[in-house]
DNA sequence: ACAAAAGTGTTCCAAGTACACCCATGT
DNA sequence: ACATGGGTGTACTTGGAACACTTTTGT
């Protein structure tokens, strides 16, 4: 594939021509978990978390970010990423996908840092000690909407606070939705943060994909344990859609997905549950 | 945000210390246009096209690729794209979102470039000097498929050919699917190309998330002239779906979406058509 | 007994599927 | 007249929405 031509170019090619940025691959790993409850009758409340490690050097020194590490020239983007979640947050089994490349001029105040994000899921619940989880809790609201003839604007505010026993990190959002004519803009803007670079922009992003990708994938099992209950499965659709769901529904649409076991939880202050485990017969051929 | 601490840091920082790759971005370009036809009664027939230029240094000299350009650190990503169209393709009215980040080791010869690949869709239908437009051809023939308990396989051989009034361009694909309990992973490997770097790659995935986004988003009205008749609008679906639709239906199916003008296509040897646009107020609030 | 969750059944409505059919037009 | 596309109606099927109801369990 290569010509002659190519490789007498490449030979007197120099690379270091040109300014060059740097790239850091950056890992939005999710996990769901249990809440105990007191209540011996009452199911455990879940949780959606996201992992995070305080930053031990400067920028954003003590600041809690994503889980990254810059790139070199001879490691694969995957390859980068799965060291990067093995040596330094220590995850083992999990599902992870390219999420977005983010490089607005003033992302790092170093220098110009490109990074390409990454969704990573896990049914893992072991505490990580090199980081923290934290509870993810957003909310949104929508402050101005209008529409004439062709044009066409959204605005919301999304709250979206990371939480765990100790520190609440507060972070604000601007999302809006502009189309004059063909142009359609979308527009994410961070007007409060409490997490280090735009981390909290890569959250929010691999948030609503996860919440699209419910509907038409079975992307949602990698955050379950291989067995689990109906309920447990419809307690986890309902924190990531953010919205509750009828029982009797839920089961008939999501029986494709599932087989039944033949094991039982026993033992709670209610009937005994089924187990049920992820029928991937029904795989979508997509990408995206 | 930026601490004092931060401040002393940055101050002594030197950016030249890391090797950092070359990044570029690259520009799939879509667009329809019709095939004329002789038959006074025909509609004439509705083709789905790719830019692309001829390159004129290696490496892939003469080859044709993707219109693309390599980024500098002081202009954003979205402003790169915008100028490399400008000026090197000359399109002015396009909507446009990024796609996916490429960065094989092997994917240039040159040394690490990493490309940030971005899928552009205009109505405009003049001719653009710089380059040429290819009509897309594609199709895809499942060539293996297993299933045993939690594994899971699927690979199809995807034949993608470029093609316009003197030129044939061949490219294959081998895409698989794997699930081996939770890891999940899709391979996608040009077999053959007749087009420079990876490119080919970019095309499917470009049209693969086109043709995804038809369902949930209006997307397909950037293809399209600010009024069409529903025939156009049906053609313009059908093309990227690659599926004939059953005209009733998709009247009722699209008419949410699409408002009547008071304008009509006649002399056609036909009934003349009425023209809709693009009723706006159904846009969906997704990212993604 | 009772609270909580597990699980089933039924009715209603919206949307998709597959056709059949009529209308309008330029040659 | 006729081929071609424009456009409507209808019967059938599928799946989601809402709700009522029964069963099982440990304390």
């Amino acid at each position: 594939m290569v010509s002659d031509e190519d490789k007498r170019f490449l030979e007197q090619y120099s690379d270091g021509k040109y300014e060059k940025p740097s790239v850091t691959v950056d890992a939005v790993i999710f996990r769901i978990i249990n809440k105990e409850s007191d209540n011996y009758r009452k199911l455990p409340e879940k949780k959606l978390q996201v992992f995070l490690m305080k930053r031990t050097s400067p920028p954003y020194k003590d600041l809690y970010a994503l889980a990254g590490t810059f790139i070199d020239l001879k490691t694969e983007l995957n390859e980068t990423l799965k060291m990067c979640v093995k040596n330094k947050v220590g995850l083992k089994n999990y599902y992870f996908e390219q999420l977005f490349t983010f490089g607005d001029k003033t992302r790092d105040p170093r220098t110009r840092v490109l990074s390409i994000s990454y969704m990573l899921l896990t049914g893992e619940t072991e505490s990580l000690p090199s980081g923290k989880w934290f509870d993810v809790e957003i909310s949104d609201k929508i402050i101005s909407k209008t529409q004439k003839d062709t044009e066409f604007s959204i605005k919301k505010e999304v709250k979206l606070n990371l939480i765990n026993e100790t520190e609440i990190l507060k972070n604000k959002l601007t999302v809006s939705i502009e189309k004059i004519n063909l142009e359609e803009q979308k527009n994410i803007t961070i007007t409060k943060t409490d997490i280090a670079f735009d981390h909290i922009k890569m959250i929010y992003y691999a948030l609503e994909r996860l919440k699209n990708k419910l509907e038409y994938t079975d992307i949602i099992f990698n955050l379950l344990p291989e067995k689990f209950s109906l309920t447990e499965l419809k307690q986890a659709y309902e924190l990531i859609l953010r919205e509750k769901l009828l029982d009797a529904n839920f089961r008939r649409k999501i029986s494709k997905l599932v087989r039944p076991t033949e094991e039982y939880i026993t033992g709670k202050g209610f009937r005994s549950s089924r187990l049920f485990e992820h029928n991937p017969l029904w795989s979508l051929t997509n990408l995206d």
